[in-house]
RNA sequence: GGAGCCGUGGUGCAGUUGGUUAGCACACCGGACUGUCACUCCGGAGGUCGCGGGUUCGAGUCCCGUCGGCUCCGCCA
């Protein structure tokens, strides 16, 4: 059964046209054959949205491909809006003109897939509002090459349909030059990225899809061997190790647009394959790697028309996580964290003095202009993210024209509250919040503050672009459920060579060679200086727990190509798909992916993932402990 | 694993306190129309209200469960 009722008229039409010996045609109710057999208007002569006033002028004969984008029939004169990847041109069809043409486009509809021959005109009546609605084309000859039965949605950017229906026809939704615009950039901006690579003598190798899995990071996609009973391979979470041995083979620059995957819960940044432009250098310095990309990034900005400052900003991670509260700062407002100094000392405010006397601190931010507009409601709102966020309250002053109020009024009196909001830089009209408790918590519980109030207050500009780098990252990080040390970037990352020494007795305090790129709030590319000798690695997976044993099982390749003359060499790794989306002004990175999946990791066009017969399982040697619920069981679901 | 929002003709939405034949727009089909441009006008077809169970004389509406989509937390070296 059709998805939806077919009006009969249309579906015997459809048979006819399939029945007739040149089916690329039209077959004529009188049993004629068609204008054309089609095949000679598939050679495109122009684009529908390239269509120029100077073709009008010339009265140029075009020959058009696309899709019919609009029909306005009006019994005599048909337009057609014709579109393809280009745009879309208007074409009429006039039966005094040529009255063959006009009857085979009577039958056009939407999305029906045609050929139109035509000579460009000026328009009668030009549409100002249309990129080419100064010219028309006068139709002269059409080849249908298809019809369209079945068209789930409506290709138009002005009606959008769900997010699940798009997925599922998204063959149908591509189609839109909304929906299409952002990939053509991530197009150009790839072919820029590799352009600068390129130039500057970098050398595209393929690594391998079909690894092993390694312990440490992200949980693997496992592909079982057929070959190999009982045995897996992991696709790659990334080509690290193979980059690295690159460099132990003397390749010196490489770089490659790779796919990457991680089986972790998506979100809107997040899919389970994405793409990295991975590099890598010998003889690497942190600087020859920003260099490296603050012209690459450029020359992608480029793309977009936008002028970036060089050389980018740069911030140790301590200074990040203090004036921000995050590692990934957002530059493009102010309402920085502040230390309120003396004027929160020996209140006798029991909140205060708690913090400070456990070792803790008392830190603040400025809600700039927020004190007519956060209702009591609101105030309650911030009070529960930063409740989530992990504090055990939130103090707010509200700076009104002659009147101060806060819930800390009674306790700290009218002066000293005036004082704190002031050490915080608040002035009339603002609203100071204040986190009291450990550094870790007033520190992420300002930051996710900052952002969402920010936000919620439109303080964000959103044509300011704010690129930054953050180095110094600490090297490892304390697990509380592993209950050891993991590393913070991954565990190749070479520690400062000033600060080996520490490794053994105060691992905490390493500070790592690593460096991540962060625009606007967003990490685009992360990466490091490597580990290159094999000493400095074994006391680096020491310090992670892994025992030598452990260590030469899982990454014994990589010991050995460091035995064997490995030059000091680091990389980075771009986060394509992040930043096509921010380049494009796009909320998701499902918009600058073809076919992306939900955040339940399933593709809604293929249905994968899907189940696989008994015998595949049995030649893979597997066998399916606990069965979902089947696809049957699914059915009613949509 | 957890929280929130959502699911009604092909698509987007409305649907009151639980009450007659589930309504609107766009799309679709037929007809009319020679300058439209989101063409217009007339007519028509199209729905087990995601699925399952419960409460009720009666459920799109209330309750429970479940499936799916999105956002966020955990997770993502």
């Amino acid at each position: 059964m059709p998805r939806r009722g077919l009006a009969v008229p249309r579906s015997v039409c459809y048979k006819r046209g399939l029945d007739s010996p040149a089916c690329l045609g039209f077959s004529r109710a009188s049993g004629g054959c068609m204008s054309s057999n089609g095949l000679e208007l598939l050679d495109r002569t122009v684009g529908c949205g390239e269509v120029s006033e100077a073709d009008a002028e010339a009265g140029r004969e075009v020959v058009l491909t696309g899709w019919v984008h609009r029909r306005r029939d009006l019994g005599q004169l048909i337009f057609i809006e014709v579109r393809d990847r280009t745009g879309s041109v208007q074409v009429v069809f006039d039966p005094s003109e040529n009255a063959e043409a006009h009857k085979d486009a009577e039958q056009l509809r939407a999305e029906y897939v045609v050929g139109i021959r035509g000579v460009v005109r000026p328009r009668e009546q030009p549409n100002p509002e249309h990129p080419t609605g100064m010219v028309e084309v006068r139709g002269h000859q059409v080849a249908l090459h298809n019809r369209a039965t079945h068209v789930p949605i409506q290709v138009d950017d002005e009606t959008e349909a769900s997010e699940e229906i798009r997925l599922k026809y998204r063959y149908v939704d591509l189609r839109r030059p909304k929906v299409q615009q952002p990939l053509f950039l991530r197009h150009r901006l790839g072919r820029a990225a590799r352009g600068v690579l390129d130039g500057q003598g970098f050398v595209e190798v393929e690594t391998p899809m079909l690894t092993r899995s390694t312990p440490e990071g992200a949980r693997d996609y496992l592909v079982p061997s057929r070959v190999h009973p009982g045995k897996f391979y992991a696709l790659p979470q990334s080509p690290q190790l193979f980059k690295q041995l690159l460099m132990v083979s003397g390749f010196e620059k490489y770089f490659q647009f790779v796919r990457c995957f991680r089986d972790e819960d998506l979100r809107a940044d997040r899919q389970p394959e994405f793409t990295q432009i991975d590099i890598e250098m010998s003889f690497a310095t942190p600087e020859k790697i920003y260099g490296l990309l603050e012209e690459m990034v450029a020359t992608m900005f480029a793309e977009i028309g936008v002028k970036i400052e060089r050389p980018f900003r740069r911030m140790p991670y301590d200074e990040a996580m203090r004036r921000f509260g995050i590692d990934r700062p957002d530059l493009r407002f102010g309402m920085e964290i502040q230390d309120p100094g003396d004027s929160v000392e020996g209140t006798g405010f029991r909140v205060f003095d708690g913090a400070i006397d456990a070792g803790g601190m008392v830190r603040g931010i400025v809600a700039p202009g927020a004190a007519s507009s956060s209702s009591r409601k609101v105030l309650d709102g911030w009070q529960e993210q930063a409740k989530r966020a992990g504090a055990g309250g939130l103090v707010w002053i509200k700076l009104e024209e002659g009147k101060i109020s806060s819930p800390a009024l009674k306790a700290l009196g009218e002066e000293r509250c005036k004082a704190i909001a002031e050490a915080l830089g608040a002035t009339t009209g603002d609203v100071a919040l204040l986190v009291a408790d450990s550094r870790e918590i007033c520190e992420r519980v300002l930051g996710t503050l900052r952002l969402s109030i920010a936000s919620e207050l439109d303080l964000i500009p959103a044509d300011r672009w704010e690129l930054c780098w953050v180095e110094d990252f600490p090297l490892l990080e304390w697990d509380e459920d592993a209950g050891r040390f993991v590393a913070k970037h991954h565990p190749f990352t070479a520690p400062r060579w000033d600060e080996l020494d520490k490794l053994a007795e105060d691992p905490g305090s390493v500070r790592a060679q690593a460096y991540d790129l962060v625009l606007n709030g967003t990490e685009i590319a992360g990466g490091s200086i490597r580990i290159h000798r094999k000493d400095v690695q074994d006391r680096v997976f020491r310090a992670l727990g892994i025992d030598e044993e452990e260590a030469e099982d899982k990454f014994g390749f990589l010991l050995g190509a460091l035995a064997a003359g490995a030059p000091p060499h680091g990389g980075i790794a771009v986060g394509f798909d992040r930043t096509c989306a921010l380049l494009s002004g796009c909320e998701s990175i499902r918009d600058v992916i073809a076919f992306p999946k939900t955040t339940s990791a399933s593709c809604l066009m293929t249905e994968s993932p899907s189940a696989v017969d008994e015998a595949q399982l049995k030649e893979l040697h597997l066998k399916v402990l606990d069965p979902g619920p089947s696809d049957k069981d699914k059915e009613g679901d949509r």
